[in-house]
DNA sequence: TTTTTCATTGACTTGATATTCAATCAAAAA
DNA sequence: TTTTTGATTGAATATCAAGTCAATGAAAAA
């Protein structure tokens, strides 16, 4: 008869996959509020109708977007804390890392996130997610790393959370500088760790 | 008769000082998109009415803030190479201009920019505002700066061009984090400039 | 008090877009 | 080839906000 249903599920697993890069795209370039269903079903070369098929709305959309963004910014200092290395060593590692991604694809999930900091157009559910615990979940996850580099010298000797958000103002702003410029000049790891280094050599 | 000709003039310009503030309070809060006419009068305490008789459209009113923005960051790159010291000092006199900025109600002017900067979703004038020079003139303005620095020592060997990003992206994520998070640790003037600086007094 | 001139209001029109859904299409097994 | 199932489409609907405009209000001079 017709497809079975392992075949099915992969059709929408591809779909589901293709309209939410689409989406990331437009959302990001767009915002959310003038994101148009059909500018995303465009984007992913189908139709609207289908667009709704997988998704209950462009909420929906917007919210399973970000809380991909939360789960790799989780994930990258996860990793970071396990590397092998002093915790300065570590907060390299983890510079490249979101550096490399910034070049890439990867400056798109950030505006989102910038999006999902700073504006209020944005559903409710995101909010609440800013608003517990997980929204500076990054900074929050990123202390330890920077006390741990206080303790052997390699880091500034300030309060440990400005410098967290020195860091990460840093990031986001590279981020954006990256979207409003295509090839600007970016800069590596140990350039960006200058804000938190005791001693930058050079 | 009626009032005089004089009158009617301080009335317009107030209310339309009045509209702008509101209009750019809501713009940063929601975005261009999102923002709605009747949030903008309400935000300003008049009727949505009256906002067209000030603006012809929700686009002037976009294109007006960003004016006024992009006015206001060549003004102070300006006013800091008039100052007097070290092309390091008149850096550090420029940082803490905008700090202190940002710290207040400036921090809204910079989401305007950043939106004007990222996002496809604004009026066509403003896009080709960002294409024009006008788009990195700060960066371009700061350029000569960084260079004298460079010369007298003070400032990190460096391409100029990646030192002006490093420099604009960390004061565009500190804006983005001081609206995310009220009351975030901002750091000062120094804790800036060490991204620039050629050897920081730790 | 009356008159004139604008600022101001808000009901109304218009256009756009999110969302729904009945109809169609396509693949695979019988 | 026929049948079945679920993916896919796009016309139709509902909603909402931008922008218009005729009517109102308020101040000041006569």
């Amino acid at each position: 008869m017709p497809r079975t249903e392992e075949q099915n599920q992969q059709i929408r697993d591809e779909r589901q996959e293709q309209i939410l890069q689409a989406a990331l795209k437009v959302f990001a370039r767009r915002g959310m509020a003038a994101a148009k269903i059909s500018d995303i079903a465009s984007e992913a070369g189908l139709s609207h109708g289908l667009v709704y098929h997988y998704f209950k709305s462009k909420e929906e959309m917007f919210t399973t977007l970000v809380k991909k963004a939360l789960q790799g910014s989780a994930l990258v200092i996860q990793y970071a804390r396990q590397q092998a290395g002093s915790p300065l060593q570590q907060l390299r590692w983890m510079t490249q890392m979101i550096l490399q991604n910034i070049a890439g694809e990867g400056a798109y999930l950030f505006l989102i996130m910038i999006q999902a900091f700073t504006s209020d157009a944005v559903p409710e559910e995101v909010k609440q997610m800013m608003d517990d615990e997980l929204a500076f979940s990054a900074i929050k996850a990123t202390l330890p790393l920077i006390e741990a580099g206080q303790q052997t010298g390699e880091i500034l000797q300030d309060d440990p959370e400005k410098l967290a958000v020195l860091y990460y103002s840093l990031i986001q702003g590279l981020a954006i500088s990256k979207i409003q410029w295509k090839d600007c000049p970016m800069p590596d790891a140990d350039m960006v760790l200058r804000v938190l280094k005791a001693r930058p050599e050079s």
